[in-house]
DNA sequence: AGCACGCCGACT
DNA sequence: GTCGGCGTGCTC
């Protein structure tokens, strides 16, 4: 009575794999539903069934699944669906897909256990010393193969226990690991025998042979303030690259310890309102065009100005589907603005609001799992990042995109690397819910769909309480410059105004694009710029701590005195960081308040929110900040904006600067006078004649948008084209340049389209990699799935070449 | 991905 | 000679 399944793991490989069971056992076994499975040779592996059959393999000896672990599917057919489509679409593995979806908690994990026979007592005549070993240590219970492993010190013990397992002495059994206990974030630190000088010296001397474990220990060191302190390994493994065996190896020389720790739970207030938001006017009519809309189409563009009150609109759309019993996904592109939103939905909705996202607790994500695939209750509204759209929906009713032109809502480091703005739009299509897509500045492809007649298009154009949008005004640094009107970075014209909001007791933000403006060391007397020593990028000065680090590896010194290159003590800082002007700012405005906000101060989770709530409580009088603090923050007292250089953004090398470069100014701009009266935006700029300035002077999106379109048909970009970046990875630097041309040669027989490339990226090299990327240009008429079937066969043959091996290869769909 | 196997260079 | 690093290949 067996029969197979196909069974998707969660590996990066594309095909699933093929387990049998018992029928008699396994009696309402169906699809979507999780296995456990022996894996390799000691390996047990969760995964969800793709298919149940018939058909017995031929080619391998077949292995039996060891547990069924769900009563109901965990996956419903469309869900499943759905992940393949995304897997497709996004050129990874199921599997990836299916890492992306589920909570760990819900992969268990085991290993294969050695035990004693327990039948007869064996007289033990012939046994080898390890045999012996292995028998005793057995009495005290079975034992996993790694502790084997430990007992007779050697490496490989399959052999040994292969030929007592023949001997009938012990037997193999699969334990899983206990699936009550979620898992836990695992932490290491350096054992406290390593304190000292003269210990760490002789462990440095121990690894001098091993250099990827002496950088990781040696990273440990130099970034925990004390030995003993644990770091979370997730994190050290987003600053440098080492594999699991690495750690173990560490673990087992006792170089390293280890522990696990839970993640606090998010619990929100929960208050509710009798009364839901009323509506102006304009919002009605808004609300009733997106209902309308919605009769005829799937997806809404709803374009609404900064603070027009989009949010309330949500809420009227929301509340419709609460009635109807219907779940609702709330995506949002940052999570910190999580908790604003979810303060306001909570006042109307109460406890029907849970929060997913990858940074919340385990056991909380795995409790709001649960809860959507029951269709709980209490998570009838999802608001979440971008791995919300994998959550099991039954019964979606709605799907509201916030911000839809955001570009956090694209994942591009680890497969999948995927759009969750375009997964949402496909799944809202998929099991029929209503998506709705805000954005005060549209992207240019969803702009482009709106206008084409694929999505429903609503306006709403005037602001909440009829408040006028700010007056932007350019100033021209060129001319400031010429006619000495300029002290540091600010141009006089900027310093009268905010000396006048000041005075007015109102509050300014001042505004830096942090790309291309981070502080570098220079030597004026050659010209060197210190470099790291691993990325292909100049190292970030940081005057707090006096050091100099690489935003790639976080490789980091202390500031040199002498140049590298030269030797002469002639290095000053040059570029201009928050901190930089923060201290102008100080000059300029004595008596001020003033704080600034970047990736280097609000480390912690609090000092965001410390920082925000000081300029809310007028603590602060002036806020000095990059990209994270123009993402929909509600100050009511900021009457001046002060952006003070312009032109970085514009000039990046990308064919979305210009639209990004818009809607962050535009999205900059909606941060003044939002309550009482007009607020103002002084934009300093070295371009002024570039007429994009004058589309944000004049909210001309419009015109922007016209603009845009034509330059991108003419360069053949999206949303024209479709574009498919070929990524590959290696140390040598010969080989990443031969293979990424093997990979275009092949490609280019096969392909009639434009393939650009190979060229190494802005930062050529990452952590001692190389990077070479390829750049695929798809037409519209084409099959996008079909060309995408033939780059895969293109790599299929390439990872068939012995010397290529070696190269790490990713594919980016839609890249950003 | 994660693990075993096997080759090769640096040590007792 | 052996230990352990790192490259290679396979997993139903």
């Amino acid at each position: 009575m067996n029969s197979f399944v196909d069974v998707i793991l969660p590996l990066p490989i594309n095909n699933s794999f093929t387990y049998s069971f018992n029928r008699k056992i396994f009696l309402n076994i169906s699809i979507g539903m999780r296995v456990v499975v022996p894996f390799g040779k000691n390996r047990l592996l969760t995964g969800v069934i793709n298919k149940i059959h018939n058909v017995k393999p031929l080619n391998y000896e077949i292995r039996n699944i060891v547990v069924l672990l769900d009563k109901n599917p965990i996956i419903s057919e469309s869900i499943f669906d759905f992940w393949k489509w995304v897997s497709n679409y996004y050129m990874c593995s199921i599997g990836d897909i299916m890492k992306a979806s589920l909570p760990s908690t819900l992969l268990l994990e085991g290993e294969t256990q050695v035990s004693r026979k327990k039948s007869k007592n064996l007289i033990l005549r012939k046994t080898t010393d390890d045999q012996f070993l292995i028998y005793e240590a057995l009495e005290g219970g079975p034992l996993s193969i790694s502790e084997v492993m430990s007992i007779v010190q050697k490496k490989s013990v399959m052999p040994i226990i292969e030929e007592m397992i023949r001997l009938n002495i012990i037997e193999l059994s699969q334990k899983l690991k206990d699936k009550y206990v979620p898992k836990l974030l695992r932490y290491v630190c350096i054992n406290n025998r390593y304190r000292g000088k003269k210990n760490q010296k002789e462990l440095f001397e121990n690894l001098k042979n091993s250099p990827k474990q002496y950088e990781f220990v040696n990273f440990l060191i130099k970034n925990q303030k004390k030995i003993g302190d644990y770091a979370k390994l997730k994190e050290i493994r987003k600053k440098i690259e080492f594999s699991s065996s690495l750690i173990k190896t560490l673990l087992d020389k006792k170089i390293l310890k280890e522990k696990f720790l839970k993640e606090d739970r998010n619990i929100y207030n929960k208050k509710v309102k009798d009364s839901k938001p009323l509506l102006t006017k304009k919002q009605k009519i808004a609300f009733n065009q997106i209902i309308q809309e919605f009769k005829i189409r799937n997806t809404v563009l709803f374009e609404g100005v900064t603070s027009s009150g989009k949010t309330e609109i949500y809420i009227k759309l929301i509340e419709l589907e609460i009635k109807k019993d219907k779940q609702v996904l709330y995506l949002l592109p940052e999570i910190s603005l999580a908790s604003q939103i979810v303060k306001r939905l909570t006042s109307y909705f109460g406890n029907k609001i849970k929060v997913y996202h990858s940074k919340y607790s385990l056991n909380e994500r795995t409790e709001v799992w649960r809860n959507v695939l029951e269709n709980k209750e209490s998570a009838r509204i999802i608001v979440g990042a971008r791995s919300s759209v994998f959550l099991p929906f039954k019964n979606l009713g709605l799907i509201i995109i916030d911000e839809e032109h955001e570009s956090s809502y694209k994942q591009f480091d680890p497969n999948p690397r995927y759009n969750a703005r375009d997964c949402g739009i496909y799944l809202g299509v998929k099991i029929g819910a209503k998506v709705v897509l805000g954005s005060a500045t549209p992207s240019i492809e969803s702009s482009q769909n709106a206008r084409k007649g694929k999505y429903g298009w609503v306006k709403l154009m005037e602001r909440f309480g009829g408040i006028e949008l700010p007056e932007i005004k350019i100033i021209d640094l060129k001319e400031s410059h010429n006619k000495k009107q300029m002290n540091g970075i600010f141009s006089n014209t900027l310093i009268k105004e905010v000396n006048k909001t000041l005075e007015d007791e109102h509050q300014v933000i001042l505004f830096q694009n942090r790309r291309g403006y981070s502080p570098i060391l220079e030597c004026l007397s050659c010209g060197y710029i210190a470099q790291c020593i691993q990325c292909d990028v100049s190292l970030t000065y940081h005057q707090v701590s006096n050091q100099l680090r690489c935003h790639y590896c976080d490789y980091n010194r202390l500031k040199p005195k002498q140049c590298d290159s030269c030797g002469m003590f002639s290095l000053e800082s040059k570029g201009i960081g928050t901190q930089q002007i923060q201290e102008q700012v100080i000059k300029l405005f004595p008596g001020i308040n003033v704080e600034r906000m970047d990736y280097d101060n609000t480390r912690g989770k609090f000092a965001f929110d410390k920082i925000i709530d000081s300029f809310t409580n007028n603590k602060i009088q002036i806020l000095i900040g990059t990209q994270m603090l123009i993402k929909g923050l509600d100050f009511k007292n900021v009457q001046l904006v002060g952006v003070l250089n312009a032109d970085h953004l514009i000039n990046f090398p990308d064919f979305r600067s210009y639209e990004r470069t818009y809607q962050m100014l535009c999205q900059v701009s909606g941060r003044a006078g939002r309550y009482e009266k007009k607020g103002k935006v002084f934009l300093q700029t070295f371009q002024h004649e570039n007429e994009l300035f004058k589309f944000v002077k004049d909210y001309d999106y419009e015109s922007m948008f016209k603009n845009q379109k034509i330059e991108r048909k003419k360069f053949k970009y999206p949303p024209f084209i479709k574009l498919i970046k070929v990524t590959f990875k290696n140390k040598s630097i010969q080989l990443i340049n031969e293979s990424s041309l093997w990979f275009y040669n092949v490609l280019n027989q096969n392909y009639n389209g434009t393939i650009l490339g190979p060229v190494f990226p802005y930062v050529s090299k990452v952590r001692n990699l190389f990077q070479k990327q390829l750049l695929i240009k798809i037409d519209s008429d084409l099959n996008q799935f079909q060309t995408k079937n033939m780059i895969f066969k293109v790599a299929t043959s390439f990872q068939s070449i012995a010397k290529f091996r070696s190269t790490k290869l990713s594919f980016d769909v839609d890249p950003y």
